[in-house]
DNA sequence: GAGAGGGGAGAACGATCGTTCTCACAACGC
DNA sequence: GCGTTGTGAGAACGATCGTTCTCCCCTCTC
């Protein structure tokens, strides 16, 4: 990937993160990513190729992340909670706004299928991550939908009310529902 | 409220939640309301206001349907749950994209402070309603923004999924988090 | 019946968007 | 030195948007 190409897709995550997709044109983008528009058009044939490109970024960058937090504890019960540490410390970032995913989806997710169709896969990567976390963990199947929605919930309520505090208040929570799950794993067991 | 004004509301709540705000154009919310362009901007000084129109009719939309819902249960603790069982029938429906709220924000928040207040003020008061039915339940404060999130959280993955499982899934959740909450407090009085 | 007023249909306007085209200039091979 | 090629700057194009204006017809009033 060229260099211009790097820079292109990462000027566009920061601009379209901070105020939207729609809302940023591909003038503003050229200038602020230091291309000219004939470059910008040869890297991507068109917007929406840039903004399935940002996506990509945004999937890789969010499950690198997700998995440096996670590897860096060691009790499989720990490394569930850790997905909400990672959390708040992105809720913590000046830039949050919110997961990226759920922001393309609402905004076009009714109108481009391949956006609708990406936001799924990725949040489904996710379920599935959290997944593998929980059964190492001895948890039972039903533990990691809940967790995720729990992540879900608290990556929307930390953007629109401005927070962070839905981290930890999302981890509480868990730290409840994965101690039932395994003791009711255990109470079976017995 | 003139009737026409009614159903321009009405149509464009229908139309902004089918495809999003920002593509569905005044001309074509015109032809959908069966209104002239004239009839259109007498009633509203500019789309802005209809969209505004729109988030206060979702937002009494929302609270009076999920007031009747948890009214119909008499337990503190099973009104708690009803929450979950209106988020089912909710997500079932084929009109279903998500909450409105988060969608608007995702789409406008950045770009118009309006819209991202009014989305903060709907949550927050989705937060206090919870919060006096997990006080009447005699849970601790903490439960109800741990059932808030889990709320937020179900209504986006089952909007991002397609799927309305999430409903149940943090139903479930919810069940063993009031019940520990309950325990907890149960356990400090005994 | 004449005139006035209001509302509907839709053209028009100015802005903005994504995309393409023009043109001038700089670097390179011969 | 000269033509060729490719790049950058930005004008231009066509579409679409929110908003306003024009025109015409219908309906009242006297």
């Amino acid at each position: 990937m060229s260099e211009a190409r790097t820079r292109i897709v990462a000027t566009a995550d920061e601009l379209y993160n901070a105020r939207g997709i729609q809302a940023v044109g591909m003038d503003e983008l050229r200038a602020a990513a230091g291309v000219s528009l004939k470059k910008l058009y040869q890297e991507f044939p068109s917007k929406s190729s840039i903004v399935m490109a940002v996506l990509e970024r945004r999937h890789r960058s969010w499950a690198e992340g997700l998995e440096a937090a996670v590897r860096q504890v060691a009790e499989p019960r720990e490394r569930l909670l850790a997905i909400f540490d990672y959390l708040a410390r992105w809720f913590g970032e000046d830039s949050f706004r919110g997961c990226g995913f759920i922001n393309s989806f609402a905004e076009l997710g009714a109108v481009s299928p391949e956006v609708a169709q990406y936001a799924r896969e990725h949040k489904v990567s996710f379920q599935e991550y959290v997944g593998t976390l929980a059964s190492r963990a001895g948890a039972p199947a039903y533990l990691a939908p809940q967790l995720s929605i729990l992540a879900e919930g608290a990556q929307t309520t930390a953007a629109i009310a401005g927070t962070a505090e839905a981290a930890q208040q999302a981890r509480s929570a868990a730290e409840v529902l994965i101690d039932a799950a395994l003791g009711a794993r255990a109470s079976r067991a017995a």
